[in-house]
DNA sequence: ACTCAATACTGAGCACACTCAGCAAGTTTG
DNA sequence: CAAACTTGCTGAGTGTGCTCAGTATTGAGT
């Protein structure tokens, strides 16, 4: 009667190379970018074969959100600690941008991931696991701008969450964008800001109203 | 003496070519999508070698630029027209929704390649001549799209053309999500709609400020 | 008409993401 | 312990976008 372990030898050495394809694509994608990386290169950096490669992640883009989920839960995190710090003194619009900053940073760091990263979250299969993970992460970080937004400006849930879902798009578009590529991080959050004063009332500086 | 042509022999030849390309993708792209379609069979049914299909254009994803961008253009000088006469009687909110119609219709009528030309546009190389033919249609109808908002809501330039980058935006992302896939046209116009409503002020229904 | 430089055309070939039939290793059963 | 079964591993192979060295065509000069 062997012991009949859930940790037997065969799913160590499973979870020993999902480890060791996680750490190659890490590395790489730190060091040349994702599309500076072939999937050959993962596998032989994490000693698997290529067919393996693919028995753990369907796509090479699924490698990426792996990799990008950690930093951007990270970034959220950040955001939500640091935004409820000022919550009660700063501008709503500023709260906001409070929110925003670790995402910003964390996308632009390595632009070519980040810009990869937002396009798969928005634009691939949601069923699959790490996608929806990242959607996670970002449905939580919008639902934190949608109640900063309705604390700081008393509108409706719903009309807060609306808000919230069209910070995520200037978010997206902004950081996607090759056009605004060569911005730098000051200018980036300029051009958001910007976009939020408009949206939320009561900001200063660009209310959308004239009078 | 020859006469000295500029629609010689071979500058005629290359035209034909260009158009027998154009011709072929825009037929075999609305018949199976983008994605469904390989370079090698756009160049088999245009009667050329691949490799001068790649003298005319840099990549495929040129290809579809250039055969979205003539229906992207016609659903924005229709989107404006229409516009223009509900100008005077509809809330600002309808009289965006008419301008942004057309081009909803436009990017719909074939999800796919739709998906596409959106992603293209923001993600690809503006220098790219196809992409930057895109680009000022898109300019064009943000443009459209400012007027509307100054007129209609009184707002300062500056924030209505801010206003109008932000309904990018909106448009963009609902328009490329892959959540909002198999949504009916409908419900699409609905959840820009609410979006486009929270965002301009003295819209009836979904008012961001709670008194 | 002939030569020759310029330039457009061609398609075998390359790089890279991804597959799958065959194999090896682990696990269970008798 | 051995046989039977299950399941993970492997890497040559495939499809596809794109390249580039070699070839053919054009048109200007003489």
């Amino acid at each position: 009667m062997t012991s009949p372990p859930s940790t037997g030898r065969r799913a160590r050495a499973m979870a020993d190379k999902r480890r060791r394809i996680t750490d190659a694509a890490t590395a790489l994608f730190a060091r040349n970018g994702a599309d500076g990386v072939t999937t050959q290169q993962i596998a032989d950096e994490a000693d698997v074969a290529i067919g393996t490669l693919f028995r753990y992640v369907a796509t090479k883009a699924e490698l990426v959100m792996m990799v990008q989920n950690e930093k951007f839960a990270d970034a959220v995190d950040r955001g939500i600690r640091t935004a409820s710090l000022a919550a009660s003194t700063a501008s709503p619009v500023e709260v906001v941008m409070t929110l925003l900053s670790p995402v910003i940073g964390c996308v632009r760091e390595h632009p070519s991931n980040g810009r990869i990263y937002l396009h798969e979250l928005v634009f691939g299969d949601p069923a699959e696991e790490h996608r929806a993970e990242g959607l996670a992460q970002a449905w939580r970080w919008e639902s934190a701008v949608a109640s900063v937004v309705q604390q700081k400006t008393g509108a409706a849930p719903d009309a807060a969450a609306t808000a919230a879902r069209i910070v995520t798009a200037i978010v997206h578009v902004t950081l996607t964008a090759t056009l605004h590529l060569a911005a730098s991080d000051e200018e980036i959050r300029d051009i958001i800001r910007r976009q939020v004063s408009v949206l939320l009332p009561g900001a200063t500086g660009y209310p959308l109203a004239a009078e």
